[in-house]
DNA sequence: AAACGCCGCAACCGCCGAGGT
DNA sequence: AACCTCGGCGGTTGCGGCGTT
């Protein structure tokens, strides 16, 4: 696997992926002189590599203590929770997760958080809602506050319609719960902040970058992104109540609602209360990102890298889960899924 | 069974900063 | 101050496995 190093063709060095020879003879290597001076590595050792790759075998494959498998949902949770913080510093987070390699962490970012938390409409690189979500946001809160304001052909007309109209519709299922008087979900909703605090959030979107290392060497955990990470929660608690509400069999639902939105049949929470929606309902997911409100940075920073104990010591792994059982995580967290037709990179 | 497409991840690329001369 | 070497980092690539058609 992996690609042919540019240096190693020019220089005459093997190239590509590893072989069990070549891995002996380098663990060897390393055994008797340690790692470093990587450029006279390969010949001493014998190998037809470049120093560069040698080390990035050492380093991302090779080294005793790297840990192998599935990451735990302690791991997650932190690397989730160190990403809202320092953003794309993968060494910096492999620094908190003992045993992990920057490059592996990277590799499960990409693969499977990002992914995840776009079909969750959150911005895997803010950690804020996704923009159009909180255009939806915008729109309730006017309307429900003020139901005179809206004006759902309004917000359609025109060659470029004011938001995305699979929103739109989410904002036509609310208030056509509130006219069913539904009123104390929408005060509900209120009183999550989430309409002021994804207000916010729309005129001046997160600027992560700004938090990163000098925050961390303050020791400071800005409660501006603390609120962000809150928001986020939010607006899950928002989708998880529309979801939800798509879920009964309630002829309050428009019926374009019930098309684009696919609800999970094994969640069958509005029989047992229909008219109020449990936000914090167990899912594992939800509950990381819950953590998030509590979160503080000497939880994280104050394992230290050398660890002999990793923080995941104590905790429940969930190694043999599927990744289709954590996607279920998100599902059960939020009731609905993205309608296949979306395109996520439309709105990127 | 073969063809096709998607996905995960190992490995490379290119850049940067630190340290030495 | 300028240059070089080395190691580290984040971004990207593409092979191989696997599921689907």
């Amino acid at each position: 696997m992996g690609r042919a190093p540019a240096c190693c063709e020019k220089n005459g060095l093997k190239k590509g992926p590893w072989t069990p020879d070549e891995d002996l003879k380098l663990i060897n290597h390393i055994q008797l002189h340690g790692p470093g001076n990587w450029r006279n590595l390969p010949k001493n050792a014998g190998l037809q590599r470049c120093g560069k790759s040698c080390r990035l075998r050492w380093t991302n494959y090779l080294r005793p203590d790297i840990k192998r498998g599935r990451f735990s949902f302690e791991e997650e949770e932190t690397i989730i929770q160190l990403h809202s913080i320092l953003g794309n510093k993968w060494s910096s987070i492999a620094a908190r997760l003992p045993g992990r390699t920057d490059n592996e962490i990277k590799n499960y970012w990409n693969t499977h958080i990002r992914k995840r938390m776009l079909r969750m409409g959150i911005d895997p690189v803010t950690h804020a809602p996704r923009l159009d979500l909180l255009d939806l946001s915008s729109i309730l809160s006017s309307s429900v506050c003020n139901p005179t304001i809206l004006n759902v052909s309004n917000l359609l007309a025109g060659s470029q319609p004011l938001v995305n109209p699979e929103m739109l519709k989410l904002a036509a299922a609310i208030l056509s719960l509130k006219q069913e008087n539904l009123i104390p979900i929408a005060r509900n909703l209120q009183e999550n902040q989430i309409f002021d605090s994804l207000m916010q959030n729309q005129v001046q979107p997160l600027q992560l970058n700004q938090y990163q290392t000098p925050v961390l060497q303050q020791g400071l955990f800005s409660s501006e992104m603390s609120n962000q990470l809150v928001q986020a929660n939010n607006l899950e608690g928002l989708c998880s109540k529309v979801a939800t509400f798509g879920n009964c069999s309630d002829n309050s639902i428009p019926s374009d609602l019930n098309e684009d939105f696919v609800c999970h049949p094994n969640h069958g929470n509005c029989s047992s209360n229909p008219t109020v929606p449990d936000i914090q309902e167990n899912s594992d997911f939800q509950s990381l990102y819950n953590s998030n409100q509590n979160f503080s940075f000497e939880s994280v920073l104050s394992t230290p890298i050398s660890s002999p104990t990793p923080m995941n010591s104590s905790s429940t792994f969930i190694n043999s889960s599927t990744e289709d059982e954590k996607e279920s995580y998100c599902s059960n967290l939020f009731k609905f899924e993205i309608p296949e037709g979306l395109d996520f990179d439309e709105f990127m």
